[in-house]
DNA sequence: CCACGGATTGGCT
DNA sequence: GCCAATCCGTGGA
């Protein structure tokens, strides 16, 4: 049984990589939260298709990425089958190449602090400023000249851990989020954010 | 270190 | 009109 779950605890470890002309971005995907329009309220599937969520209806191998709070931008990773609306949304990476222009996308600058270096992607929204990624991505496939994941070694059960999502007011007893203990790149973590 | 509020567009009721 | 799967700056302890 391949749920949104097994699938979201797997990405964790894997490696997130978008092409940008000559570049290549990449990062180790280390924050993840599931969205399961058929009991979870919080997800933008949850009413039905609109114009807006259509791509996470579309089945699994495709990048739905929304626009929220009037200017930022976040990328999910579609799984499931047609008209189930499940979708991963990547929260936090861990930067491994191109973080030069990871800096020039977020900051408009390549030198940067170590404090700079781990806001660069340890957030949904700064995921997708630092890795280029907005309204041009969404809908694209996930084994494209653009984006695609790069499989690794499966992660230890015990590296996983297991929460409630962060920043919703609806279903927010669910467990569904799931991140690389220990990580420094975790979201939502200020004692964390803050050292180098 | 922490809590709080402002930014700013667009989707949906 | 209301409010969002967020981020950042400010100000106080």
């Amino acid at each position: 049984m391949r749920n949104v779950h097994i699938v979201a605890k797997e990405l964790l470890g894997k490696i997130f990589v978008r092409v940008i002309g000559e570049n290549f971005l990449s990062g180790k995907i280390v924050e993840v939260e599931a969205y399961d329009g058929s009991i979870d309220e919080s997800s933008h599937s949850y009413s039905g298709k609109t114009k807006r969520n259509e791509v996470m209806f579309n089945g699994g191998g495709f990048l739905y990425v929304y626009f929220t709070y009037g200017m930022h931008f976040c990328a999910n990773i579609v799984t499931g089958k047609i008209n189930d609306g499940q979708a991963i949304l990547i929260r936090a990476v861990e930067p491994i190449t191109g973080i030069n222009l990871m800096a020039m996308n977020r900051y408009n600058k390549k030198e940067i602090t170590p404090k700079e270096f781990i806001n660069l992607t340890n957030g949904p929204a700064k995921v997708c400023q630092s890795f280029a990624i907005a309204r041009m991505q969404n809908g694209i496939d996930l084994c494209s000249d653009e984006i695609c994941v790069f499989n690794s070694p499966k992660l230890s059960l015990s590296k996983i851990v297991t929460s409630t999502r962060i920043g919703i007011k609806k279903s927010v007893d669910l467990p569904w989020r799931y991140y690389i203990k220990d990580n420094p790149f975790i979201s939502g973590n200020p004692s964390i954010r803050g050292k180098k």
